[in-house]
DNA sequence: ACCTGAACACCGTTCAAGT
DNA sequence: ACCTGAACACCGTTCAAGT
């Protein structure tokens, strides 16, 4: 019955798995102590308070999102190998990557990736300011859909639903756009099609950046 | 020094101050009350717990952000104007649109733009279900960008900041690129950019929608 | 109809005291 | 070096009791 010595990384991997499992909310210092089947301050010895315990757990999860592999014979493809790479990983971690999000570290997670595009937008001639520019632009991109996404998924009742906002009278006369803004978005479709469209944009030099203004 | 009869809007007012002074986090029913110069408990009594307290907060922020107006002659500019000025719109509120976010009324809140959006889509041309994944790329790009750009102000110290990140053996011998990635981010240009790319990919009826998969 | 204080079950954190 | 319980200052919420 008696316990080994409590270690920072076992306090780490069952603050974890209470996240995983229940939510950030769940994670309160004295349930993860009778988890842990310890006092609640022996948890203060190992890894300071609450606070530097999220910021350890974070810090791992940045870890982990480490890798990723271009695959594909063009920049085009490649880059986009790259971000749709990045939503699986970013889909595979809901809650942390929220937490990570709040924290502020989004974009320390997103540095091998960046590295990575860097490289293709290279390849595909891109320079300078203008690389860095789209770089940003597909970061952006990705980061931003994922959140919207999880965002949707996290609350699929709203209150008044799309389904109901958009019966025939708003939608114009439009019925086959009326059901489509009433149903499920297919999120990978979205994805690829507003991938595509801002990579092919960015990779075709002719465009002068910043566009038409109208 | 008897207070007037207290009323659910005073509540609402005092909570929606002391979010945008201090964060919601320091949104706690009890200095609500001493804010308010009454007891604890008043407060259940007119707007409930504190969970439908933010429901109302939440519910008004939603109802502010109906008005937009499209401004430009061809629809792509009004596009981009709705874009833009929801971007604008969601960027005046930052902690508010969070908590919305958090509850998960993004969709609603986004819906008069939506409506806006789907009667530009159809002076273009679009119909149907190509005009909804039409509205919906846009929707996504913009309430994805201004989550990560609020996000990037939120914590603008980076514990490494990108700017240590990208020192030259990293950037590929690109000092501009590294110069670039290591400052700080244009935001108004990398939406208009993005957005511009998008709008023109998606009025344009020559590509098919899905694009090159590499 | 509206307001109140007492009480309950939770929090995070500190600290002196143990081994 | 590691663990503990007691104590403090906070929470949200309920409820019986007041007017």
């Amino acid at each position: 019955m008696t316990r080994t010595a409590l270690t920072g990384e076992e306090v780490l991997a069952a603050a974890a798995r209470l996240v995983r499992a229940q939510g950030p909310a769940a994670l309160t210092m004295r349930r993860l102590a009778t988890e842990l089947g310890t006092a609640v301050t022996s948890i203060y010895w190992h890894v300071g308070n609450r606070e530097s315990l999220l910021d350890a757990l974070v810090e791992r999860t940045v870890r982990e999102m480490g890798e990723i592999h271009p695959v594909g014979h063009t920049p085009h493809a490649r880059i986009v190998s790259v971000a749709r790479a990045l939503r699986t990983a970013l889909r595979e971690r809901p809650q942390l990557i929220a937490m990570v999000h709040e924290r502020g570290l989004t974009e320390r997670m997103f540095l091998p990736a960046q590295q990575a595009l860097v490289h293709e937008m290279h390849t595909a001639g891109l320079r300078g300011e203008l690389a860095a520019e789209a770089v940003r632009a597909v970061q952006f991109q990705v980061v931003g859909f994922v959140l919207v996404e999880r965002n949707r998924e996290r609350s699929p009742e709203q209150h008044p639903s799309e389904g109901e906002l958009w019966d025939s009278p708003t939608a114009g006369h439009d019925p086959a756009l009326a059901r489509a803004l009433a149903g499920p978005v297919d999120a990978e479709r979205l994805f690829v099609v507003s991938l595509e469209a801002l990579v092919t944009s960015l990779l075709s030099p002719g465009e002068p950046v910043g566009g038409p203004a109208g």
